[in-house]
DNA sequence: ATAAAAGTTTAGGGAAGTCTAAATGTTTTT
DNA sequence: AAAAACATTTAGACTTCCCTAAACTTTTAT
């Protein structure tokens, strides 16, 4: 089995893999994983040793298919656990990462498929991400940042990009939650800030960064 | 907070401190972590500069008042999840053992309150084990072992003190469980074994050491 | 094109938790 | 009451994962 150490790497590695990026940078794990360089060059060394990732050296590292089938397998774990804490539990979508973030290193193959079971196999977690299938199907739906609507243009929220809590606390401070309708009302050129209608409710202005982290279906 | 290996030593020297034991060995405690003699003695040098421990070289070891605080929350956690896993997710008693050793690390007040919320504030866990309570309350039932019942004496099974999965699989096939209505029929004398009849149907031949490990309440 | 800046790796070391082997303390036996 | 047996601790070492400092490679800027 990995390590709990070799686990985060592996879905740090996952994460900051996205689309069109062909390797990632010690210097990006290190603060993602809040560590320093040095350790990160280290782990990357265990790792590719049980061919878990592809590395050469000063020019970042990839995942193995055999590492992509264990990132798949933690995230799965970690959404899993996050449905649970919110709907059995009544957890809210802002305390739920940190214990997540503890359980997704639970090891039982039983475990999981039973809990999936339980929560009657959630598609997405509480924050709109997609949950991985046992098979190892990461299934994306269409969707498209708040950033990128025009004035008028209504959208319903499916996703947020950021599990901070005070992000989220942000965001239930707003009134914005999964399944909240969106509009934009109008758009303030000189920061790229749009001030959007909640619900047909109440309207306010959100930041060019927050818009980014918002993602909404029905365009 | 207190890392895992410190406290499965915590909930051991807890499990070994049983009525009339003055102190715990390094011995003991070596056997029931499966580790070396020389590893604990390091580690009970360690828990006692924390105050978790009264340790006296060459003399055992004893929980402080805290560290015993500790070990019923790390053991309310483990019974808590075992609860879980065979009510929610139908784990049968065999089962759950190694996955809540997993689980009851996980540090979160508010998992363990919601988590026994959930379940209804159970008093037992899948083996009879008491549940200690929030506030470090560890509420013990009268009960006796099986080994003590008269020939003809009634008891219904109430708690197995035994949770290897070898053990319990035994009983399953015996159709020995939590509630079951057991007599003694007979009694071997030269080697301490009972026949007991099962739910007033079929009689089996228990061996001593099986007959110590059953408790029962009504005699 | 090359020097400076930025990024990465290596070398050496520390804490946690484990081990073996040797030394020391306690208990039992005779 | 000493010897033998047993239990426990200490000493030194290993692994994992992290660190700092120094060396090295790649990228950027002039």
């Amino acid at each position: 089995m990995h390590s709990t150490a070799e686990e985060n790497y592996i879905k740090a590695i996952y994460k900051l893999s996205g689309a069109g990026v062909s390797a990632v940078s010690t210097t990006a794990l290190s603060e993602m994983l809040e560590t320093k360089p040095a350790s990160v060059s280290d782990m990357l060394r265990k790792l590719s040793a049980k061919d878990l990732v592809h590395y050469v050296k000063y020019h970042g590292v990839q995942l193995t298919q055999e590492g992509q089938r264990v990132a798949l397998k933690i995230i799965r774990k970690h959404r899993l656990w996050e449905v649970f804490l919110v709907q059995k539990l009544h957890f809210t979508w802002d305390e739920v990462h940190d214990v997540a973030e503890q359980m997704e290193h639970v090891k039982s193959e039983l475990l999981t498929q039973r809990l999936d079971e339980f929560l009657g196999h959630p598609r997405v977690d509480p924050h709109g991400d997609p949950i991985p299938t046992e098979a190892g199907e990461l299934p994306e739906v269409e969707q498209r940042a708040l950033a990128t609507l025009a004035i008028d243009q209504k959208g319903v929220v499916c996703r947020v990009k950021d599990t901070q809590p005070a992000f989220l606390q942000y965001l239930n401070r707003m009134g914005i939650q999964i399944g909240s309708q969106l509009q934009v009302v109008d758009k303030i050129a000189y920061d790229n800030s749009l001030e959007i209608n909640i619900d047909k409710n109440k309207s306010v202005i959100l930041s060019s960064d927050v818009l980014e982290k918002i993602f909404v279906i029905n365009p």
